[in-house]
DNA sequence: TGCGATT
């Protein structure tokens, strides 16, 4: 059976901001440490391959950082190559409570790749809180997601839960399930309660325990679900040469005007790959091959100078601001940055902007997807940024 | 029909 490795990913979760809502500024509480309740987020569902510096762009989109951190595994982080792989969540601390008010409204939501990123305020940090993630197996699979919570409720708050669902046949439950409470004390006593228990009219007892904790995996689980997570990046289509090219020339053909009445995420997502190309596995083409092609063409590629590919996005409204463009190019792959060009005077959009995308795959897949796409009322005009100065 | 850089 396959099922959705998303879901064995253990998030992080949160409530509102405690106490009343206040004006700008940090708040000093009495002991003289900073209450950044109202400015602090925790963020869920990242995308696996999203990294610090794309987190911190997209957050800072919104308003000026005051520290920001991508929460990453201690252990493949301890074998000193790599940062440590994403365990999926992370955390911003803003300057000013508008800002972190303003990403919850704007970012909370947003597809990025295979994924719904949640945007919400963060607990505060607690020993209590710790470790009150429950595993349940052994649910009869006529049980919901309501009724698990239902059982579960009379032993504490749950802040989060959910049931695992086969991935090939479209949500019939595993009988498996996650329980967050808000205290470990809260889960210790469901433990207690539950464990062993028949539910009302079920045929076999339920198994309750603490949840793996992502960070106490053992090396083993972390290689398995490190080559799980790459395997399914490379799963994707693949086109040699020739087929990369040809794929520029079809831009015009968008997804389908007439389908635009469509909530437009619901239609990008039905587009997009969550494809990375690796430079080892996949070595891409050469910025020199790629600009020898593109002059023939009398084209002028910016090719991934260091950051990415930039790409230029034409068409949009006097209204637009950054968040539209990660909402249009999240969903196709790793996005580095986006800006909106606006003027001076007014603050109003000049009517286009600039993505940068770290993979030409992604880069050409969101370029293939969005030209012709119609926003509102518009149609946008969706390309390579092209090179002013030795324009032919 | 328009390709930034107020960080």
């Amino acid at each position: 059976m396959v099922t959705q490795i998303i879901s064995t990913m253990e998030t992080q979760v949160s409530n509102g901001p405690s106490g009343t809502s206040l004006p700008n500024g940090p708040v000093i509480s009495t002991n003289g440490s900073t209450d950044d309740s109202k400015t602090n987020l925790i963020v869920n569902y990242l995308p696996q391959n999203m990294t610090q510096e794309e987190f911190k762009s997209l957050f800072g989109s919104i308003g000026e950082i005051e520290s920001c951190k991508l929460v990453r595994d201690k252990i493949t982080g301890g074998l000193s190559l790599s940062p440590g792989q994403s365990l999926g969540y992370g955390f911003v601390n803003y300057v000013d409570p508008n800002d972190a008010d303003k990403a919850i409204n704007t970012l909370n939501g947003l597809k990025l790749q295979t994924k719904t990123i949640k945007v919400s305020y963060a607990r505060p940090s607690s020993a209590s809180i710790r470790d009150a993630n429950l595993y349940v197996s052994g649910l009869p699979k006529t049980m919901n997601q309501k009724d698990m919570e239902q059982l579960f409720s009379q032993y504490g708050r749950i802040i989060t839960s959910r049931i695992l669902v086969d991935q090939v046949t479209a949500g019939i439950s595993r009988g498996v399930g996650f329980i967050r409470f808000d205290k470990r004390n809260e889960a210790e006593e469901a433990i207690k309660g539950l464990n062993g228990q028949k539910p009302l009219g079920a045929a076999e007892p339920i198994t309750v325990k603490f949840a793996n904790n992502p960070s106490q995996k053992t090396g083993q689980a972390l290689l398995t679900q490190l080559y799980q997570t790459a395997a399914r990046r490379y799963t994707g289509p693949l086109h040699h040469q020739t087929q990369r090219f040809s794929m520029i020339p079809s831009l015009g053909k968008g997804p389908d005007p007439n389908n635009s009445s469509k909530p437009i995420l619901d239609n990008l997502l039905n587009a997009s790959y969550g494809v990375k190309s690796s430079p080892t596995l996949f070595p891409r083409f050469s910025p020199i091959t790629i600009d020898s092609m593109t002059s023939l063409a009398g084209v002028n590629l910016t090719g991934p100078t260091g950051a990415g590919w930039c790409i230029f996005v034409y068409n949009l409204s006097p209204e637009a601001d950054e968040s539209v463009l990660w909402q249009l190019f999240g969903p196709f792959g790793a996005v580095t940055n986006v800006k909106v060009i606006r003027d001076f005077t007014t603050n109003k959009c000049k009517g286009f902007g600039f993505v940068t995308m770290t993979n030409y795959d992604e880069a050409a897949m969101a370029i293939a997807s969005l030209n012709g796409y119609r926003l509102g009322d518009r149609v946008l005009q969706v390309s390579f940024k092209t090179s002013k100065q030795h324009k032919a």
